[in-house]
DNA sequence: ATATTATATGCTAATAAGTGCATATAAGCA
DNA sequence: TGCTTATATGCACTTATTAGCATATAATAT
């Protein structure tokens, strides 16, 4: 006998997989797996296996769009969708406030919406963020 | 770096805890090891031992009478509510229910809302219950 | 084609978790 | 004191889980 309450809490009994999820249930938006890793400053065979590990859980799924994966909680379920809303609240506090300030700066790097850049650490951020400040001050 | 929230999780991370959990939450009550013992039919270390797991996480505790020992949720503190609360729409479903009405009929053993016998299977708890209705029956 | 990039996965070693059985503890009772 | 009963725990065994590294896959760009 294994209920698909106890799948569940397995599958997010794990602070990697938790911060992920905490990603998603601020976030709300799909996540491609790049904008994980530089969130979390894990490496990307951990986002990437930690994911899977949420799929199988019927967690999550994927869209693919060419090589880059948007990956997105599944909340069509009513257990799904009590697991979320009681997350949203549950979840919160030092590394996962850090983890969301990390991801809002790098999503700032997506254009109409899309994720155009792979992996890139703290400095190149930065760096990117300043030059497009920049093309935007030149435009107006 | 370890959260609270994942070793919760951890903790109910298991068909036998979290039916153990749906015992407590469900019946709002103090449960001693042998009515959990009776209600989820495994055996007595086994039950034993998924509480003191359950307690290293923070989720219960026990108050001693004797050699019976009573456990209950800790409910004083905010993510502890807020578990509890989700747990209590979250859970429900075969086994679950099923729990609910063995230790429903468990209960009616009680005597001044006191745990007064050990172990007692199904046959033997139906004779008792019968016998208790006879003295009932006498009495008035 | 070849190279590059985003993502997935196979393998291994290390550690953790669960079950079963026997036994320990500790309180109440004869 | 010794006996029974409720509960806890130590040990051995098996099975899961995780991290780390290398490598595979698959789409895009040159």
């Amino acid at each position: 006998m294994k209920t698909q309450q106890s799948t569940t809490f397995k599958a997010i009994a794990d602070d990697t997989r938790l911060r992920m999820i905490n990603l998603f249930v601020t976030s709300r938006k799909p996540l491609c797996v790049c904008e994980i890793v530089d969130a979390l400053r894990l490496p990307q065979y951990q986002i990437s296996k930690h994911l899977s590990i949420l799929k199988n859980a019927g967690l999550i799924d994927v869209e693919k769009d060419g090589t880059w994966g948007y990956h997105y909680l599944i909340e069509d379920n009513s257990l799904n969708k009590m697991l979320i809303t009681f997350l949203k609240k549950y979840l919160a506090g030092d590394v996962f406030d850090d983890d969301i300030k990390k991801l809002e700066m790098r999503l700032l790097l997506r254009e109409d919406g899309k994720c155009v850049v792979g992996f890139v650490d703290e400095k190149e951020l930065f760096k990117k963020l300043k030059d497009r400040e920049k093309e935007l001050a030149i435009k107006e």
